[in-house]
DNA sequence: CCTATAAATGTAATCGATTACATTTATATG
DNA sequence: CATATAAATGTAATCGATTACATTTATAGG
């Protein structure tokens, strides 16, 4: 017998069929011995993994794929890779994908309607077994009608009427607690800093803003709620100069993401007013800077691994069993005192 | 002729094959169709495209990666995405590849070499194209004998001695410059926080930084390098009250990333150290975050975003032409000058 | 030692596209 | 109008795996 091809010649693309010949087997125990299948001797597995390794074999996962119809891909958009609340969601989603078995398809949808269709198509083309979707609900009312023919979770952006899998917190509540955290602390003239309202936690947090003023007795004064196009810190700046130029400003800010928060800071540090001693501010999400800044960002946290962990379960699980009922998960949040509030 | 079937109708994966039977033609010339190929006549184009249209066809890529022989994906592999410098970097590279209608595949490596790896093999099973790796340079060289067979560029991180398109900055001279800066400002005792030496550009800064010192006639002291593990704040903060706690300690902190820098401002304040009066800091990237936080942090700026589309080209380049020559590309700092020095 | 049964292995169809080559159809030319 | 040529379309092999089913080989029981 010839000694075995050197491993170390860059053999071209080296096929199941390859193998099954230097084996002297079949492809299809190749096969079985490149699934672990039970059914082959063990000799005959030797032979075979033998000459995997002689010849360096990898499996094509395309071929693999076309014939079961999976590609152990998750696709995940996320409006922004940059924002660091996504990133670290990213994480969690990224940890249980890894567990299971599949790769995480990232896309930066960059909160792009359009875009984030183009990417949804590579569920159809199967290059992705499912999708999480992190992106604004028009988006997912427009594929809604899909959500049975598309396994798809939602995570943070969600909505409780469409029927599809999500993970997200009580945006409400959350809200709610942030005020009355401002409430308890004697402010009665409290600002908003939104966002764009075509995300539901925008909406969300907005009415539990609003229930919770209206349940103290308080009036709301349009002026102090300001919407903002993007999460960007420039974003919080802008709008807290708006809102601080008004005639009877407000005592406390609550900025709806930590990034807006942050530009809050920077906002009232350009008009010389001292936090907290001159107006307090809350932010959201508890990304890792707010506790890096001075003063300290006071803000409601989000679990942001376990949702990332969490809607990847939930996929998996859809995956597993496409005809089982879709729960609604919603995680709890928690608020972080420090000393912007 | 019966009324087409409706779209709206969840069918289950329509062919080509299906497409062809539908239109009357044969799969050819679907899939030139498809593949807008020259030598349909309009009148048998438009057929078709009808039957897709009313069919609801989407290609199965997965079928025609096996055939062509490629995915039209590309890999990126960072050591981790929540870090907002290689967020942009990220941004630059979709923004190429989506251009040139390729998707990427995002990995985030958690700078595991083992990780990485595993990410590697997507290229050899045909799932990539070709990769972008950020990672240290332990991996590069582990792959750099693979780097005729395996399609991928380096970003950043790169070793001119390895045959590998890469693309970076000027990492001594950038140091150079920060540590000149400080030196200008009558700075004598310079600390360093540099990031752990298994990275090229933590000891090309080094390098940068030592030999600037020496330049001026001035020792090094060794109390005033350290290093860290991780690009984390917290990495930083640690490693600033280390170095501060000793005697003699620095008058000007220069950190190898912005994310420490901030860190190492958060640690001053901790010590009641007033920036820049008692103690200048300098940073490195210029992050978004550096022109938001009081004192605005002085810093080299990279081009994120084209260090990211240099890349992805370099790489687009390499799969069009595999024989062509390997270039290496510098692009340009820039020294920002904000209040932290 | 022979046969019934179980275990191991092989054969060939299949997934859904692309594409070389063959065949049909259209256009041009004498 | 017939024929040469070009353009359009069709046929079937192919990519590299999986897998139902067929076939061979091993083990057990009499």
């Amino acid at each position: 017998m010839p000694p075995a091809v050197p491993s170390s010649l860059p053999t071209e693309t080296v096929s199941i069929s390859a193998v099954a010949a230097h084996a002297g087997v079949s492809v299809a125990t190749v096969s079985r011995v490149m699934n672990e299948q039970a059914g082959v001797r063990a000799p005959t597995r030797d032979k075979v993994l033998a000459s995997v390794a002689a010849l360096g074999y990898r499996m094509n996962h395309l071929a693999r794929s076309l014939r079961t119809a999976e590609s152990r891909m998750l696709l995940t958009m996320v409006p922004d890779v940059g924002n660091p609340f996504y990133a670290q969601i990213v994480r969690g989603i990224d940890t249980v994908a890894r567990e299971h078995g599949y790769f995480v398809l990232l896309c930066d949808t960059g909160a792009d309607a359009g875009r984030e269709r183009s990417y949804f198509d590579l569920l159809r083309m199967h290059r992705a077994d499912g999708a999480i979707c992190l992106d604004p609900d028009t988006v997912q009312h427009a594929l809604s009608h899909e959500s049975v023919s598309l396994p798809w979770v939602a995570c943070c952006e969600f909505d409780p009427a469409v029927a599809v899998p999500y993970v997200g917190i009580d945006n409400h509540r959350a809200a709610s607690d942030a005020v009355a955290h401002l409430l308890a602390r004697g402010h009665t003239r409290i600002g908003l800093i939104n966002s764009d309202e075509r995300y539901l936690y925008a909406r969300q947090r907005q009415q539990g803003f609003l229930d919770t003023l209206a349940g103290a007795g308080l009036p709301v004064q349009p002026q102090w709620v300001h919407t903002v196009q993007s999460l960007d810190y420039e974003a919080g700046t802008a709008a807290t100069l708006r809102m601080m130029a008004q005639p009877d400003a407000p005592t406390a800010i609550f900025a709806v993401s930590d990034t807006l928060a942050i530009g809050v800071l920077s906002a009232l540090r350009q008009l010389n007013k001292r936090v907290p001693e001159d107006v307090v501010v809350i932010g959201f999400d508890d990304i890792a800077i707010a506790a890096q800044i001075a003063p300290g960002l006071t803000t409601i946290a989000q679990p942001m691994r376990e949702l990332g962990e969490t809607a990847a379960r939930l996929l998996l699980q859809r995956l597993a069993n496409p005809a089982a009922s879709v729960p609604g998960v919603l995680l709890p949040h928690r608020l972080i005192l420090r000393g912007s509030a």
